[in-house]
DNA sequence: TATTGTTATACTCTATAACTATA
DNA sequence: TATAGTTATAGAGTATAACAATA
């Protein structure tokens, strides 16, 4: 049918699809994409503003908005830190957690859906494959982890 | 090591590396992102506002504005469409050409260092499988079409 | 001095609603 | 009436530079 795609188009056009699906499921909760990916980020635990910008790869002060945003919506609280007066921790509200679950797992369920009907060995494949690209290329991030959440 | 991750998760984390890497290869293009999209979608010739909406997901008051700052950099003209005194065609200037076509070869080179240690099978298989994915799901698309600009 | 975070400022991106002109 | 596109408006997202407070 369609000519074979070469391996560098087809990552482009997954991330597109990915993007959208992201964008989808945060816009069913009323969220940004941004804001959902802020909750995910906070739901191993509260994090501070400079870490964030490293995790989320945003200048301090398009953090700085995007926590004033969510927080004007009850999403996260600044928790001062005991430690450095000058810090702040980010976290989340009842609210916030609930919210950034429930992006979470209906991204999950989306991209499930989607790759269901691969056989069991190809998903093993694409996801070793997938994950080692990820961990090679930018070695030690953690956006979007739900195994260190539920497990 | 890690743990094994899902394959969810997986495709979440790929998503943000290739969206990293599009924004710092128009960066260096002095581009946007969505700018750089752009271009890329009228390697193959002009576009329709309208068809453009669809396929980069956006309303058409969004991709008014889009056109409009790209044009204002000389990097696409509007052509009036002798067929239908509404509507009007986004075509690249040799400029535009020239940094979309750029932005797209960046993008692919920095994809293939990446996946350059994977065994040529598994290149092959990864491919098939993420573009078999992609095209289920939106059934006619093309943001990102390298083959048919060259070939 | 270096670091944490905020403010000021200026764009870009995006959507919704109302509009114009043509079909 | 329906479609192609623009305008008006408002808010979100982002970066750069200058700043404050603390380390």
């Amino acid at each position: 049918m369609s000519e074979p795609m070469d391996l560098a188009t087809a990552l482009v056009r997954l991330s597109h699809l990915v993007q959208r699906v992201f964008t989808e499921v945060s816009r069913d909760h009323e969220l940004t994409q941004q804001q959902a990916q802020l909750l995910c980020a906070l739901i191993a635990g509260p994090v501070g503003m400079t870490e964030l910008g490293r995790t989320l790869h945003l200048e301090k002060s398009s953090i700085t908005g995007l926590v004033d945003r969510v927080e004007r919506r009850g999403l996260v609280t600044r928790v001062r830190d005991d430690h450095d007066r000058r810090a702040c921790r980010i976290a989340l509200t009842e609210k916030g957690a609930e919210l950034g679950e429930r992006s979470h797992e209906g991204v999950v369920e989306r991209l499930d859906e989607l790759t269901a009907d691969l056989p069991a060995g190809t998903r093993e494949l694409l996801a070793a494959a997938l994950s080692g690209l990820t961990t090679q290329a930018d070695a030690g991030r953690q956006v979007f982890e739900p195994a260190n959440v539920r497990a």
